[in-house]
DNA sequence: GAGTTTGAAACT
DNA sequence: CAGTTTCAAACTC
């Protein structure tokens, strides 16, 4: 909002200027070839992007940054094709038709998002994204190698899904493709933890500066919601709401992986130069050089880190690498089992370990990661669900696995930022971090963020157990005992899944519910409810004065709600009375001192330091704040300047519980009860409304709501949120299932 | 690291 | 739905 393009866009380029300098740029170069394309790229996507202006349409400053975030994902996208190859497809499309064709590829958004449905006759622009896609699998196969032992498979189909392009085949290379992206991403998160040790405070450094250029991430999304083309950049957010919420170490890399992810996208999306003039608006170059640095950095971060893992064939990195899948597998695996998205690749699950590992683990990784991304930023991501790459093919899934989808909760971003961590984590220890003090180090600071049980009589297939809860498997870190909760008992841990849902539809779905940047976003300047989060059902505290983590509103950063029953409420973030911190009693030294180590940190990100592993948060707290920070971070810092400044997570709460009954956007958070019922949400959000719902304005009054009906509440958030979020269901609605 | 506190989850 | 028990995280020492 504030932020003026210009600045960014000379952080951007300073920011660029450092990079090149910085050893790990020119590392990361060494590494891989793919980044000279991408640049290359980015150059055209900059050509694209100077005729283009903004309509004056939407001119609200607002808008404008947003858009011109959006730019830069759309310049990613554009470029992306060129990139891996200009080759064949790429010609085609390339070409330049430039305004039509980018009209066209928003109404794909279905194809460029996710896996397109089999579209009977897919037309040339439909045909692209996928076929870039496909081109970027074909080019980083080794990746797949690593955890697949049959690697060809994932990779020979997606070439024979080029060039037949039959949209039969289209289908299945989309979900190839969507293995492909979803491990993709896994591994950009790996390599970025790994240029991160290996770069070491250069790295750091050069993500500082690439922050503010990240923040516009937030804008993206909306903006895309006007296209469709919101989809990819949706997930390419959620991906990277997952790798930001990594701790604080990683919050440097995340951020990377946030631009990275983000450009990857626009890459694919926006394929063509009309279609981003037309989008993007003034920021084109600022966003432009971010995004190639993020292209090249993620491009060489991807290429080491397939590297490196084919390198290590071995079956030590194999195993590693699937357990890292694993984790991310679970939370769908129930689902995917249902139904099984790419049936061709998986064996069973389990099994599938050998066979397809990759595959398999892209499979589940990738619903995991939509629905993290969705849950993650929430609202925001819900329909999308993508990966950064997989925005293709997370779409698929998505559709094709509706029910699955419906039983994930698209809200919280607890999820996304506990589960990002984790990942980062287990990435982490498998990427390799070779000295056990280092490992130690990443692992402590990402520990709040990891999701690490200790159960020692549930036998983690209860909601007592966190790994569970959170729709993961146990993994090493764990000190779990009995524990059930892992890939061999799959069947057990599903069937236990089953039960408890059937109990609460709701109990796997995210616990807090994040809207805070929805409404910064909208922009409505008045409206000064930074956080907006609000925890689902609301806590029950009676002795922690909701000050402690005890009290899982506090845990999850966001302020207490008329829904909780808590008694004594002194919740800093916002007290369900709507009280504000500063009119609490003091006292709260260490509530204090934490919330301003949280504001700090949303300070740093906002003002693009971001160096959130450095910050001295306790653990959890650290990870709220993290989360938070990338929840709102690249969306929200700058629209929501009140979250840092304010040093109130959750200025809504001052508003009290008026807020929440309100129509804003605010209230969709409390409003949406746990009990909504995932499918619902699935199948409501998408549509019909979350785009059209939308007010020009990106503004949207939803009614209030309790209970499902908040599903429907959830889907007015959202939809604002997004805008013009591509309707999934009626892309996906078709095939699947 | 052991013990206590706390509140969610599970059970009745 | 309310009360109780179980559980594991959070916290304290």
């Amino acid at each position: 909002m504030e932020l003026n393009t210009p600045n960014k866009n000379h952080l951007i380029s300073t920011s660029l200027s450092q990079f090149e300098d910085s050893p790990v740029f020119n590392y990361i170069n060494n590494l891989s070839p793919i980044e000279l394309v991408k640049s290359v790229h980015s150059d055209q996507t900059f050509n694209s992007l100077a005729f283009s202006s903004p309509p004056s349409v939407f001119a609200s400053p607002k808008l404008v940054s947003q858009r011109d975030t959006r730019s830069f994902i759309t310049r990613r996208q554009l470029s992306d094709p060129l990139k891996p190859r200009p080759s064949q497809i790429r010609d085609d499309n390339n070409t330049s038709e430039g305004v039509s064709e980018a009209v066209e590829l928003s109404n794909l958004s279905a194809e460029q998002l996710g896996c397109l449905a089999s579209s009977s006759s897919p037309k040339d622009v439909t045909a692209e994204p996928l076929n870039e896609h496909l081109e970027l699998a074909i080019e980083l196969p080794e990746p797949l190698k690593c955890d697949s032992t049959s690697p060809d498979k994932s990779i020979v189909p997606l070439d024979a899904i080029r060039r037949d392009t039959a949209p039969e085949e289209v289908d299945k290379s989309n979900e190839r493709h969507c293995l492909y992206e979803s491990e993709k991403n896994l591994r950009k998160i790996c390599r970025i933890d790994q240029s991160e040790d290996e770069a070491g405070g250069d790295w750091v450094t050069l993500i500082s500066n690439v922050a503010d250029a990240l923040n516009f991430e937030s804008s993206i999304i909306e903006e895309h919601s006007e296209e469709h083309k919101l989809m990819v950049d949706p997930g390419t957010i959620s991906f990277i709401s997952n790798v930001l919420q990594i701790p604080q170490d990683s919050t440097n890399d995340l951020e990377n992986g946030e631009s990275i992810v983000c450009d990857d996208y626009s890459e694919q999306k926006m394929g063509e130069p009309g279609s981003q003039s037309i989008v993007l608006g003034k920021k084109k170059e600022a966003d432009e050089i971010p995004a190639i640095l993020s292209g090249s950095l993620l491009n060489k971060l991807v290429v080491n880190d397939a590297a490196a893992e084919v390198d290590v064939k071995g079956k030590k990195r194999e195993s590693s690498c699937k357990n890292r899948i694993r984790r991310l597998v679970f939370e769908m695996a129930g689902a995917h089992k249902k139904e099984s998205v790419c049936q061709e690749n998986s064996t069973s699950p389990i099994s599938g370990q050998s066979d397809c590992e990759v595959g398999h683990t892209a499979k589940y990784s990738t619903p995991r990661i939509s629905m993290l991304s969705r849950r993650g930023i929430g609202l925001h991501l819900n329909a999308f669900a993508t990966t950064s790459s997989d925005n293709k093919v997370v779409k698929t899934e998505t559709s094709s696995t509706k029910q699955e989808m419906s039983l994930v909760p698209c809200d919280s971003e607890d999820q996304v930022t506990e589960d990002a961590p984790q990942i980062l984590t287990v990435v982490r220890d498998e990427v390799g971090i070779s000295s056990p003090k280092m490992k130690r180090h990443k692992i402590e600071h990402a520990g709040a963020a990891c999701k690490r049980c200790n159960c020692k009589r549930s036998k983690c297939l209860k909601l007592y157990c966190e790994c569970f809860a959170a729709g993961l498997y146990c993994i090493e870190p764990c000190s779990c005992q009995d524990c059930f909760n892992k890939p061999a008992h799959e069947e057990t841990v599903l069937e236990t899944r089953k039960q408890i849902e059937s109990r609460n539809p709701l109990a796997f779905a995210p616990k807090v519910i994040r809207s805070t940047d929805f409404v910064s976003e909208f922009g409505d300047e008045t409206n000064k409810t930074p956080a907006s989060a609000r925890h689902k059902r609301g806590c029950n505290c009676k002795k922690s004065s909701c000050l402690k983590k005890y009290c899982e509103c506090f845990q999850g950063g966001v302020g207490c709600s008329p829904n909780c029953r808590c008694e004594g409420c002194k919740n800093t973030f916002g007290t369900k009375n709507g009280l504000d911190e500063n009119e609490l009693e003091g006292g709260e030294s260490e509530v204090l001192e934490k919330k301003a180590s949280d504001v700090t940190l949303c300070d740093r990100i906002e003002s693009g330091e971001e160096e959130g592993a450095d910050l001295p948060i306790p653990s959890e707290t650290a990870r709220s704040s993290i989360q938070l920070p990338m929840t709102f971070g690249g969306r929200l810092s700058r629209s929501l300047p009140a979250f840092g400044a304010s040093s109130q997570m959750c200025p809504s709460q001052k508003h009290g519980k008026d807020i929440f009954r309100q129509p804003k956007f605010e209230t969709h958070l409390q409003a949406i009860p746990e009990e909504e019922t995932p499918e619902i949400l699935t199948s409501s959000c998408p549509p019909a409304n979350g785009v059209k719902s939308a007010s020009p304005n990106g503004k949207r009054v939803s009614p209030p709501h309790q209970g499902f009906g908040s599903s429907a509440i959830w889907r007015c958030s959202r939809k604002l949120i997004l805008r013009s979020v591509p309707p999934f269901p009626s892309l996906n609605s078709p095939r699947q299932q």
